[in-house]
RNA sequence: GCCGGCGUGGCGGAAUUGGCAGACGCGCAGGACUUAAAAUCCUGUGGUGGUGACAUCGUACCGGUUCGAUCCCGGUCGCCGGCACCA
């Protein structure tokens, strides 16, 4: 007999019936499960098979929850602000709402195919007016809680984007988007304190259930550093000073110079008239560096400001420069140099002459001889008055606290972390609430005015001179202040495409409401996600942004946690057939819907997880999706064939059956998906053996039916009901197994001479130990021939036999 | 430069706590069915030697610990990712 199974016709039948019959439908009476994807942009292009790998497991893990009695809360979404649609806008005239819209409707029909458990009422936008009136509310209240402020600085600009970007958007000096070397641009923006909420969200890192690799992306990149700020009084003007931060307050007695950052407020005044000339040319020349410029010359340049500062330690006369290697938004933007224990404070005085006092060896010795820094900088503390012979790492713990009893600094800590450059010079994008009037200021736009509505414009171009498209709208820019009541104009700056999806996971729960972002009693019962997955690539810009917001609202008392994604798991991505990234432009796509044409939606998500460990990028391979086709094939025969005979279970069908409940549920546990894959295969194969021997129980159908349903959960409806059933497989509550019912009686022990196997015997799983090295050695008595000088045996595992 | 991670057949990848290296799949080879092909099924498939049972080498490379190492330790090389003048 043939039997063959049609995977387009049985796919089709099960949608239609989940359709009518939703498989997880809205249960207040059992434990929520919130399983959440990061959720796409709408792009033009569609969706590709990688795209699909992370909607595949958090779907196989939805189902998994749905299995054991949970309501899954499973959302879908578009995070549609962004540049491809005012790009495509600005070539073809066409309102981005519209081509935003027709790339949802084909996004969602791929989407639509996983046969995944999306619950739809639930679907959010974050381009629709109803949403991003709450991610406008919400930077009103971060407003009116001094968390967004504006400033005039020179930030980072990227001249391709014509738009600001945040340090998070410049990693490596280039645009995130582009790769365009990023420049200085000086420019009036909004910033949010992400600053302030630093401590919290690095010691937040600690009770989250993350891949270790992200938690430490996050941790370097808010780059907390503990150490001292030292004031040096000017030599001119002792009143005055200079401050510096330092990790190493130890080696004070070292600074045989200082350096600021170009940009520092106070080298216009520290310039004397001989040096105004060459000074002020090498702060003109850094600021028209690009960063990739700033990074990439290490080679030390810089110009001496004529002035000299107190070391306030000594006494001694530290001559103050400028140069770029120094940089503005550190610390303080000016160092202490120590050239003796600091490469780059080395090289700086290496190049212009300046001293270098030695103030730590690691024996004592005096050590005026150095050919290179001693950056380890560990050991006893020479040349530096009261602090001879102490140890330097005693000292570098206690000196921030001597220098603050002396009164010439303090202890302090610094970060790499920046506040968030908030606001973008472009089109497509939530407009800021805000209203500059002339006598009162920045002023929010009344809560009840929410949303302030984007309008339409007649030209999306962006400009070279940081002024968003809006600006040209003077009717809607023109309005009156709502404090005062006179003429005002509008913020014309829109919000950074991170702005959506800071805080969208919390409006899924409760999409409809137009009272507030989230009901208290709807955040309490659903929230926060317990599962979140994604892509890797937004360790430190996305899921940065969305713990500085939860923390936030939880402050305002909007929800009563304050880590928004407890388990988070990143996917690999899926490459092409060579192992290079899939990419329109290199030709190498590979679309999900041919392959859903060709060989159904189970075999795909089972080969979407076949294709390797989910965490790891994995090549794609065209043929290799024909062998889970010929798999399922095998599967729906062996239903088929083995349901109709009505096979008595026997000892050995047992032991399979709780055996591999085990094995594919631990896999499972352990989120090894492709593994689990393998084990459906192997027990499969197994499976097909005994039928054509005996025949296979239909207990153990059946658990090989339940098993499979996350996985492949159309041929597992039908697998479901040609055994008999009438309701959903995903009734079904996930089986269990009896350790003991998976041993068995015998166990296969290798057989080892000196650690290599040479016969393997088969032995009762209690074996004694006396009797266990009798049987092996009669089974390889040829073998043993020398002296044997011990025998190791570990029940269940080896036996094996030193021989000399 | 600093900090992570990885390195296993022709390919994707398996291997609880240190205990039979190469599960499962792809590909390939041979066979069955067929007029033939496709599909399907069966058998084989790390290298070398041997008709064979078997021997021997083998998890990037060099060394160590151990009865026994893909796994632990030290060093080297290569690839990938993050940060990159962070004081």
């Amino acid at each position: 007999m043939n039997t063959i199974y049609n995977h387009r016709a049985v796919e089709e039948k099960w949608r239609k019936v989940w359709e009518e019959k939703p498989v997880n439908p809205k249960d207040e009476s059992k434990p929520k499960y919130y399983c959440l994807d990061m959720f796409p942009y709408p792009s033009g292009a569609g969706l590709h098979v990688g795209h699909w790998r992370g909607y595949v497991i958090s779907d196989v893990w939805s189902r998994y929850q749905l299995m054991h009695g949970k309501y899954v809360i499973h959302p879908m979404g578009w995070d549609a602000f962004g540049l491809p649609a005012e790009n495509y806008a600005i070539k073809t005239g066409q309102h981005p709402s519209i081509s935003t819209a027709a790339n949802i409707k084909n996004i969602k029909r791929q989407v639509q195919q996983i046969g995944a458990l999306y619950d739809w009422d639930m679907e959010i936008n974050t381009t629709d007016p109803k949403y991003y009136k709450w991610t406008q509310w919400i930077f009103i209240q971060m407003f009116k809680h001094g968390l967004a402020y504006e400033k005039k600085m020179p930030l980072n600009w990227c001249p391709h984007c014509k738009a600001v970007l945040a340090n998070e958007e410049a990693e490596g000096g280039v645009c995130e988007r582009c790769g365009t070397p990023v420049t200085k641009k000086n420019l009036r923006q909004w910033m949010l304190k992400i600053t302030s909420y630093a401590d919290r969200l690095l010691e937040g890192l600690d009770d989250l259930d993350w891949p270790e690799r992200v938690k430490k992306m996050q941790k370097d990149w808010i780059g907390r550093s503990y150490g001292a700020e030292v004031n040096f009084p000017l030599k001119n003007d002792p009143d005055k000073h200079i401050t510096v931060f330092t990790t190493r307050p130890d080696t004070l007695y070292g600074a045989t110079f200082m350096v600021l950052a170009p940009e520092h407020e106070m080298v216009k005044e520290l310039t004397t008239p001989e040096q105004k000339a060459e000074v002020e040319a090498y702060c003109q020349a850094a600021a028209n560096k690009s960063n990739v410029d700033r990074v990439q010359n290490k080679e030390k340049t810089g110009v001496w400001t004529g002035s000299y500062a107190i070391d306030p330690l000594n006494n001694a006369e530290v001559p103050i420069w400028v140069s770029d290697y120094v940089l503005a938004d550190h610390g303080t933007g000016a160092i202490m140099c120590v050239p003796a224990h600091d490469q780059r404070d080395w090289d700086f005085a290496k190049k212009f002459g300046l001293k270098i006092i030695p103030v730590i060896s690691p024996d004592g010795s005096d050590m005026s001889d150095m050919k290179e820094p001693y950056v380890e900088a560990k050991g006893k503390m020479i040349n530096s008055g009261d602090w001879n012979g102490m140890d330097s790492d005693k000292l570098k713990s206690e000196a921030p606290d001597i220098i603050q009893k002396m009164g010439i600094g303090k202890r302090t800590v610094s970060y790499k972390l920046r506040d968030w450059v908030f606001s973008r010079q472009r089109y497509w994008g939530e407009p800021i609430p805000i209203i500059h009037c002339p006598h009162c200021g920045a002023v929010p736009v009344p809560e009840d005015q929410l949303p302030v509505v984007l309008p339409d414009v007649k030209s999306y171009e962006p400009t070279d001179t940081g002024e968003s498209p809006l600006a040209s709208m003077t009717d809607w820019v023109n309005t009156t202040c709502p404090v005062c009541g006179r003429p005002a104009k509008r913020e014309t700056n829109t919000m950074p495409q991170w702005a959506g999806s800071s805080w969208y996971f919390l409006r899924y729960v409760d999409v409809h409401n137009d009272k507030e972002l989230v009901s208290r009693e709807k955040a309490d019962k659903y929230l926060p996600v317990d599962m979140y997955i994604g892509g890797v690539e937004h360790a430190v810009l996305h899921l940065l942004y969305a713990r500085f917001w939860t923390k936030f609202l939880h402050d305002i008392g909007v929800v009563d946690f304050d880590e928004p994604f407890k388990r988070l798991f990143n996917q690999g991505m899926i490459l092409g057939p060579k192992g290079i990234k899939m990419s329109k432009s290199l030709g190498n796509v590979v679309s999900p819907d041919d392959m859903i044409r060709d060989f159904g939606c189970d075999a795909l998500r089972m080969y979407e997880l076949f294709i390797g460990p989910p965490e790891v990028d994995s090549a794609w391979d065209d043929r290799g999706i024909e062998g889970i086709s010929r798999f399922l094939n095998k599967v729906y025969k062996l239903v088929v064939e083995e349901s109709a005979k009505d096979v008595p279970e026997t000892k050995e069908l047992v032991r399979l059956r709780n055996q591999m409940i085990k094995t594919i549920t631990t896999r499972l546990e352990s989120f090894s998906l492709n593994t689990v894959v393998s084990g459906f295969m192997e027990y499969t194969n197994t499976f097909a053996n005994i039928a054509k021997k005996g025949g296979v129980d239909k207990k153990t159908l059946e658990a090989l039916t339940v098993l499979m349903a996350p996985f492949a959960p159309h041929l597992a409806e039908e697998m479901h009901e040609i055994l008999g059933y009438k309701e959903s497989v995903f009734k079904e509550q996930w089986p269990t197994w009896d350790e003991k019912l998976t041993e068995e009686e015998d166990v296969q022990m290798p057989v080892q001479i000196n650690g290599k196997t040479k016969k393997v015997i088969s032995l009762p799983k209690d074996v004694k130990k006396d009797d266990a090295l009798a049987a092996a050695k009669e089974a390889i008595a040829d073998k043993l021939t020398g002296n044997v000088v011990k025998e190791i045996f570990v029940p269940g595992r080896i036996i094996n036999f030193v021989m000399k």
